[in-house]
DNA sequence: GCGGATCAC
DNA sequence: TATGGTGATCCGC
């Protein structure tokens, strides 16, 4: 194996690389017995493809960066008393802990194999074949093609040398989109303020519903799964914690169709982060995975082990937020997504390579129709533009342009924008362009403000108040975002998105 | 403010 | 033959 992949046997890069190539899944329910054996077919089928020698890129940027970081390490150690650094970091801990609110229930709910699913429901003779959603590359796997090393993420040509008779559906975002209405309706009955993450995942905080109905926890979740099942047909796993970091964590635990609650107390909790991987923290992902896995730390239990280094590079890791993540502590605030969070709103098209300067420019022309399309559809403006593209190594630049006033949303400026970004850096082979719009601006809102109409303020919506669960009334403040820096652990990892994508989804 | 990187789904 | 699209955040400059 290590000879077909041209690298060191044994090296770190290896093992690295190859999971990469066999999806970003790896690590979920269903694996195959032999990984190994998949791995190879995968590495072979990769060999010599201009994505690959990409990946191989920038696996050996990585190993670069390791080795900076280590010498960093040494020169950080040297005449430091590490005793000393280790029982500052405890008397840190120890606040942290102080400040554990084991008080809400939270619960992370996660559609089995949606797509795939939805799929099944609506072609009852898929039922026993191996199949998968997605055109070119698979969007999601059926059980049964999990078994065979297939994964979301996968090209398609590769999972059917996995299995050469895998049926692909084209995805039909309509209809999942309908079907999530569905189930997300149910979830709302268990928490009106519950926040849908993304077509297939939500949060919920049911304290408030557990108590009213007296049901524990687990009963709540139970009925709400039975629930689901009975009136969609869907199954859908649970993870209840006290957090939302914990509850996805646990959401994975019973796959599929199951469910698993984590004892409400530190010990247990502690207990559960001890050997749990690194990799399975929401924000830390292959990259930051390396990084770790580099100075030592391969569990959250070996955060605290390696206190001292991790505080010497507080500036690379972000020591507070791996402290929190080895206390298994983070965010409890549940609600639902709010149009003012969006920050920004874009397209890109992929496509066979071309470097024609005037096939550029279609292409071009082509995204900014369908940008022009979204910022009038849902109402946006911006002051920035970004140029994205990628040439046919994979390698993805940006240019951007920022205005001091509102630009227009038509397409001829949209493209004309692109075009004076793009113009400089031609000629370029690329496989990929696209258009971003940032520092928006809500056109909605403004058109409500306008004289005559009614005028929005924020939070003062009646409907938003009705929709806040008692249980979080009050509580906004209290629950101060982390600074997060180091390691790319953005408020996304705790405070969760909920993308409007379900709109988009709609649409297509 | 810009560009590169990383991450999630 | 051949590896997606949307959106967010962080860091270094």
């Amino acid at each position: 194996m290590a000879d077909s992949l041209n690298v060191p046997p044994q090296s770190q890069a290896t093992d690295s690389l190859l999971r990469r190539l066999a999806g970003p899944s790896t690590t979920k329910a269903g694996l195959a017995t032999d990984q190994t054996d998949i791995n190879r077919v995968i590495a072979e089928a990769s060999k010599g493809s201009k994505f690959y020698e990409n990946e191989k890129r920038k696996d050996k940027d990585l190993t670069k960066k390791i080795e900076r970081i280590l010498k960093q390490r040494d020169e950080a150690r040297k005449g430091v008393d590490i005793a000393h650094v280790e029982h500052s970091v405890d008397q840190l801990l120890a606040k942290m802990e102080a400040q554990r609110d084991l008080s809400q229930i939270i619960v992370h709910v996660d559609m089995d194999a949606f797509y795939a699913n939805v799929e099944l429901l609506d072609n009852p003779r898929l039922k026993g074949t191996i199949f998968a959603v997605g055109h070119g590359v698979l969007t999601t796997a059926s059980y049964e093609a999990r078994k065979f090393g297939i994964r979301s993420g996968m090209p398609e040509y590769i999972a059917k040398k996995l299995y050469p008779d895998l049926v692909v559906l084209p995805c039909n975002f309509g209809r999942y989109s309908e079907m999530s209405k569905k189930v997300m309706d149910i979830f709302r009955r268990y928490d009106p303020n519950m926040c849908a993450a993304s077509v297939d995942e939500g949060y919920l905080n049911i304290t408030h519903y557990c108590e009213e109905h007296v049901l524990t926890a687990e009963e709540c979740v139970q009925q709400m799964r039975q629930t689901v099942e009975m009136e969609t047909r869907l199954t859908v796993s649970a993870g209840i914690a006290p957090n939302k970091m914990l509850a996805k964590i646990c959401s994975d635990r019973n796959k599929p169709n199951g469910q698993f609650k984590l004892d409400f107390n530190p010990q247990a909790v502690k207990a559960f982060m001890q050997d749990l991987s690194i990799r399975k923290v929401p924000g830390i992902g292959r990259v930051n995975e390396r990084l770790l896995e580099s100075i030592g730390i391969r569990t959250c239990g070996d955060i605290y082990t390696h206190r001292a280094a991790l505080s010497l590079m507080d500036k690379q890791f972000g020591l507070h937020y791996l402290l929190q993540t080895y206390l298994g502590i983070a965010s409890n605030h549940v609600e639902p997504y709010h149009r003012d969070e969006r920050k920004s709103i874009g397209a890109e098209r992929t496509f066979s390579a071309i470097s024609e300067k005037e096939k550029i420019f279609k292409k071009l022309e082509e995204v900014a129709a369908e940008l022009e399309d979204d910022m009038e559809n849902r109402g946006w403006t911006g002051k920035t533009v970004t140029l994205k593209y990628k040439l046919d190594t994979y390698k993805v630049y940006t240019r951007a342009k920022s205005f001091d006033r509102w630009i227009s949303t038509k397409k001829e400026d949209l493209f004309a924008i692109g075009k004076e970004l793009l113009l400089p850096e031609l000629p370029l082979r690329i496989r990929l362009i696209g258009l971003r719009v940032t520092k928006l601006k809500d056109l909605r809102e403004d058109a409500d403000s306008k004289p005559g109409g009614i005028k929005r303020v924020g939070l003062q919506l009646p409907q938003f108040v009705l929709q806040v669960h008692p249980v979080l009334r009050g509580r906004r403040e209290k629950l101060t975002s982390t600074r997060m820096k180091g390691l790319g652990c953005h408020k996304m990892a705790t405070r969760r998105l909920c993308p409007d994508f379900m709109m988009k989804m709609r649409k297509s």
